[in-house]
DNA sequence: CTATAGTGTTAGCTTCGTCTAACTTTATAT
DNA sequence: ATATAAAGTTAGACGAAGCTAACACTATAG
C-alpha cells in the first residue's frame, strides 16, 4: 500500500498521542491540534485511514491505531531517529537542529537506503535525543528515563534525553551550554518554587521546576 | 517561493529537455512525455509556472526556462548528484540503484544539509555516473565526453560516463561486469552493422553500435 | 435532569495535480 | 495548395487534502 506523506504523518501523530504516552485516549481534536490542522481535516483523514485498515475508529468513539498502521509509523520513527543520528553525528547538525530536517528524510522508504544507513551508523541503540531506535522487525526497548525533577540532592546524573524536544527548549539548553550526555550535580533546592540549583562546567544555575522535568537523566 | 515536489520535478525536466541538451527546442508533448503525464497536465502546470516566472512561454510557442526557474534546476541537480555519490561511496549502492533513491533526497531543501553533506564527501566534482555536480552557486564544468563509438580501434579508454542513465541500461552494464572506471580495449568493428567488439577484464564482447554510443569514455 | 460547554461531524467550498475527450493550431507530405 | 498528421490547448471531471460555518452528539456542572 502507498501511502501520501500526509497520511503518514497522521499515522506517526496518532501513535505519539496514543501508544506512546501511553493510555491516553485520543481523539479528532487532539490529533487536528498536534498536527496543526482543523478538526474537520482531521475527522476527513480518519475516514480514509480506516478505509485502509490503518486505524480503527467508529463515529464519536476513540482513537487507536490498527497493528498494521502501528507498524507503519514504528517504521518510520525508525527511519527519522536513524537519520538523526546521522545528521548529528556525521554532518555536523545541533542538538536542536536535527529533528527538522528528519521530519523530510523519514518519508523516504528504501529498505536498502535505511539498512545500510543503519550499519553504517553502527547499529545505533539510541538516537542524539535518548530515544530508543527501533530495529527493523520493530522492536525497541523503550528507556527508563528519570527526570532531573526527581533526583535527590547531591546526586550527580547525566542527561540522557528531554522530554520536551521543542525547538525552543532545546534551543534553551544549548544556550545554557547544556547537552546530551552533560554531567550535572545537584546543588540546592529551592522549596518556594521547586527550582533547582545545578552545577556543571565550573557553573551554577538554577533552573525551574518546568525545566527539571522535562529532562531526563542517568545515574 | 515555496514550490511543491512536481512543481521541481517539472522544471528539473525542462532543465534537462532545453538547457542540458542543447539548442534542442523542448515542446509541451516532449515535456509530458519525459515526465510520464499527459500532455493536458503538462501544458495546466506551465501556465503555473509562467504565472510564477519560472518559465517563459506562450501559447503554440517553445518552452524555456527562466534564469530563477534554470537556477532551481541546477540547485536540484546538485542535490541530486550530491546524494547519488554519498549512496555509492558510503552506503554500499551499486552504479544502477542510485538514482531512484536521489530521486527523492533531492527534494529536501536544507542548505545546511547540502553544504555539510557536500564538505563530508570531499567535495566531489563529479557524481558516480561522470555527471559534473554544480557548486552551490550554480557554477560547473560539463564535462568533456567521447563515446566509445567514436573512439579508434586499439585504443584503451575507461569509462567515465553513461549518456543513457535508464535502470535498464545501467543493469545491462552491470551484468556484463562493467561499470564506472571500467578499462576498455577497442579489438574490431564490424562495418555490416558497425557493433564493436571489446576486451575487458580478459573477457571479449561484441556491443552494439547503439550501445556504444550510450557509453563515455576517456582517453 | 437539564443547560451548557466541549467535542466531533457534516456540508460545501478551494487548490493542486492529474485524467480523457474534443477541439484548434501548426507542420508536413503529396 | 491542400489534406492529413502531429502538436498543443481547452473543457470538464476527479481524488487528495485542506478550510469555514453550521450542526449534532457527549459530558459535565448545577
Ligand atoms: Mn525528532
Ligand atoms: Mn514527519
Ligand atoms: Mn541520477
Ligand atoms: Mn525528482
Amino acid at each position: 500500500m502507498e501511502l501520501s506523506i500526509a497520511e503518514e504523518n497522521y499515522l506517526k501523530a496518532l501513535f505519539h498521542l496514543t501508544i506512546e504516552q501511553k493510555n491516553s485516549k485520543a481523539g479528532t481534536n487532539q490529533l487536528a491540534e498536534y498536527l496543526g490542522v482543523s478538526p474537520a481535516s482531521a475527522n476527513a483523514m480518519l475516514k480514509r485511514l480506516r478505509e485502509k485498515e490503518l486505524v480503527k475508529y467508529e463515529r464519536y468513539g476513540k482513537l487507536e491505531l490498527s497493528a498494521s498502521g502501528s507498524k507503519i509509523a514504528i517504521d518510520m520513527i525508525r527511519r527519522h531517529r536513524l537519520w538523526e543520528s546521522f545528521l548529528y553525528t556525521h554532518l555536523n547538525f545541533g542538538w536542536d537542529e536535527i529533528h527538522e530536517v528528519a521530519e523530510q528524510l523519514e518519508h523516504i522508504h528504501s529498505a536498502k537506503l535505511i539498512s545500510q544507513l543503519e550499519s553504517f551508523l553502527g547499529f545505533p541503540e539510541y538516537d542524539p535525543h535518548g530515544d530508543a531506535i527501533p530495529k527493523a522487525d520493530g522492536k525497541y526497548k523503550p528507556a527508563i528515563k528519570k527526570t532531573l525533577a526527581s533526583m535527590p540532592l547531591g546526586s550527580k546524573v547525566r542527561i540522557v534525553a528531554v522530554k520536551d524536544s521543542s525547538v525552543a527548549f532545546l534551543r534553551y539548553l544549548n544556550s545554557l551550554g547544556l547537552m546530551l550526555s552533560s554531567e550535572i550535580e545537584l546543588k540546592e533546592r529551592r522549596e518556594f518554587d521547586q527550582s533547582i540549583q545545578i552545577r556543571y562546567e565550573g557553573k551554577e544555575v538554577n533552573v525551574s521546576q518546568k525545566f527539571a522535568e522535562n529532562v531526563y537523566v542517568s545515574g
